[in-house]
DNA sequence: CGGATTTGACCAGCGC
DNA sequence: GCGCTGGTCAAATCCG
């Protein structure tokens, strides 16, 4: 093992910062190592306010549960991916302002849509995330991102948006 | 000038 | 075995 997936729970939390509606496709997890309760805290809070839960608008499954598809360059293989969220994100931009720094390496057209996949990595040097953005042919308005593990470093921008939130909900929760 | 993006080439898995 | 497809690399290019 490469020692993949760690706490940072909040970190791996990819909700779009910016405003838009987002509606979480698919979750495949192995066995995710769980936060902290305080973590857990600021997770929370964040999917609160960001996602939109939608019920039972068409939640479909679109991410390939085996990822059978996944593998790098020479001898490298990855027969399943560790974790994947997809989400459905209604948005006129294609990147969406995550908190997170990515740096784009690639792009490609994919079959039955119009629109090409681009292929993002963290700039962290110690982390090893990946996403993929791709609009919806259906939908243009559509934007589907999908995160590919799990960050191992805070997220520098939401800390520094939710510390004074957080500090004055601690304060306020003592009474 | 350094870091980010673009883009064509390369590679591996899968289905036939 | 071969072709198709998706994912990644890396040189060239762009941009602040």
């Amino acid at each position: 093992m490469e020692g993949e997936n760690f706490p940072y729970f909040f970190g791996s939390s990819p909700f779009p910062l910016s405003g838009s509606s987002t509606n979480v496709l698919e979750q495949s997890m192995q066995n995710p190592s769980f936060p902290s309760s305080d973590q857990m805290d600021l997770a929370s809070l964040l999917s609160a306010g960001s996602i939109e839960q939608n019920p039972g608008s068409t939640a479909s499954r679109e991410v390939d549960q085996n990822g059978s598809r996944s593998k790098s360059r020479f001898g490298k293989k990855k027969k399943y991916v560790p974790q994947r969220v997809a989400f459905h994100t209604r948005s006129e931009e294609d990147i969406l302002d995550d908190g997170y720094k990515w740096r784009k390496y690639g792009q490609k057209s994919v079959k039955n849509s119009v629109h090409p996949r681009s292929y993002y990595r963290c700039t962290h040097h110690t982390c090893n995330v990946k996403k993929q953005i791709q609009r919806l042919s259906k939908d243009n308005s559509v934007v589907v991102t999908t995160y590919e593990g799990i960050h191992n470093h805070p997220c520098e921008k939401l800390m520094e948006t939710l510390s004074p939130l957080l500090k004055q909900l601690q304060f306020l929760s003592r009474f």
